[in-house]
DNA sequence: CCTACCGATCGGTAGG
DNA sequence: CCTACCGATCGGTAGG
């Protein structure tokens, strides 16, 4: 068996993994250290400081969730296959980078002042790309609801941001028909 | 101006604020302490644990939403009628009691396993009185969508969950234009 | 990555 | 509700 020592990477994920579960005030530097084997004090030769780490992962989750819209805007067709591919790729973010996502969906919160403005503005833009595929989707007809785009969007995404909450691989739903019920259930409020 | 001594009341009541701002864990017994005006050592002649003091909430919370869900129930007429009430119900608790129903939606996963199985049995049964109300719905038709009620029932409480994360009472929006968005919304997407 | 620490803060208690 | 504590744990540092 080879022991490796650990890379800044391996710790950032360890950190993922532990604030997602016991969050970011529920897990000492110690539980960390512990968790990849080796002292709370070693940690510090790969980071500055627990912030630090609480600001990598959960900027690490904004980047996911922006590309991820970024890739479903630019989709070619109407306006709900762009609402669709928005809620495939969300599924994936989340399905694929539990913890990550689980990290920066819930212990944003506790980012201090410095780290937590792009986070907020990634978290807008995010919320804003829904709002413009709905407001396509009045134009096409593609989702001719008379709701109003800005509260459609916040229902989506609470739907969406509680999928971490309930979903588990291991069940009897699979990511594919997960997310062709959140679709079908979006479209059909929609129209 | 008159100082009174804190009762047990404005104890528990203090602390869901506190939980529900900071988290179970990013709250001190002497920031609780403080915020009622007295230090830390002295909140042990109100409670026995800090623990108790989360308890305490929670079980309030589970209260208020278990009998907004049996008020629901009883309502007479057709299950679209009964959603309403349980959509109405649901957001009478966040607003009224919003730090309790916060402390209750985010924290009750902190809860020694003691504390933890009457709230989950609770929880269990809110989502059940959504089931119940939406099965009613395929038989009567006025909810005739052909999705799965369970997996329904989850993204419609998902949304109503999230309304505390984002509502605000002094906002434009005002309670009731929010129940009747959130209504529609869940209608529109079981029809 | 470890040894050996630091001062600060934690939940909680004894006794009044 | 305060005084005066307790042992444990916290994030973090110096030096190797």
């Amino acid at each position: 068996m080879v022991t490796t020592r650990n890379t800044r990477a391996d710790v950032i994920e360890a950190a993922g993994r532990l604030f997602a579960e016991r969050g970011y005030h529920g897990t000492s530097m110690r539980d960390l250290g512990k968790e990849l084997g080796l002292l709370g004090s070693s940690l510090y030769s790969h980071v500055d400081s627990k912030q630090d780490l609480l600001a990598e992962v959960v900027a690490e989750g904004a980047a996911l969730f922006d590309a991820s819209a970024r890739a479903a805007l630019a989709v070619e067709g109407d306006a709900a296959t762009r609402l669709h591919a928005l809620i495939a790729g969300h599924v994936a973010v989340v399905v694929d980078n539990i913890d990550v996502a689980r990290t920066f969906l819930n212990e944003a919160r506790v980012l201090d002042p410095g780290h937590r403005g792009p986070i907020v503005a990634a978290r807008d833009r995010y919320e804003e790309a829904f709002r413009t595929v709905l407001r396509e989707g009045r134009s096409d007809g593609s989702l001719s609801a008379d709701i109003d785009p800005k509260i459609a969007s916040i229902f989506i995404l609470s739907i969406l941001n509680a999928v971490e909450r309930w979903y588990r691989t291991d069940g009897d739903l699979d990511r594919d028909q997960l997310v062709a019920q959140l679709s079908r259930f979006a479209v059909a409020a929609l129209n």
